[in-house]
DNA sequence: GCCAACGTTGGC
DNA sequence: GCCAACGTTGGC
């Protein structure tokens, strides 16, 4: 079963749609011991809410897990890994931070809990409330 | 643009 | 091995 999960990206340095224009995208510059972590738990078809940080402050879309870890060639790749990722489709209306952070049901969330974190794990009845928040 | 949070580095 | 200094992230 695919496993859910949440990453951000500056829009200025990437955003949603910079992986929709590639088609396929490389998550890779991740230098934190937690995040890549995480990264290395991800599987091939793991669904990926992509949040804009900085600018926008709100999740965007889904993506899906293309290809597994491999070593970051970006930074260092004894340390670091990349995975990559396609788009799967946007999100009806963007979800805001603002909103998560309202919402009793997301008082866990990783991201909330730990700012800084950049790619960070979402239970399942978390991620039904953010495509509620959505769509609803 | 500021600064709090927090991870990393390096001098001791 | 400790911890102060430093650098980076990301919300505000």
């Amino acid at each position: 079963m695919a496993h859910y999960w949440l990453m951000k990206s500056e829009p200025d340095a990437y955003g949603w749609d910079d992986l929709v224009a590639e088609g396929e995208g490389t998550w890779d510059g991740v230098k934190n011991a937690q995040a890549s972590n995480n990264m290395k738990a991800m599987k091939k078809g793991d669904q990926v809410l992509f949040y804009h940080s900085r600018q926008g402050l709100e999740v965007v879309g889904i993506m899906e897990v293309s290809e597994e870890h491999s070593p970051d060639i970006t930074t260092d790749p004894d340390r670091w890994v990349v995975v990559k990722v396609k788009p799967v489709r946007k999100l009806a209306r963007p979800v805001p931070l603002k909103a998560m952070k309202q919402n009793p049901e997301l008082a866990n969330l990783a991201i909330i809990r730990q700012t800084r974190l950049s790619v960070a794990p979402v239970t399942e009845s978390e991620w039904a409330a953010i495509l509620e928040m959505s769509e609803g």
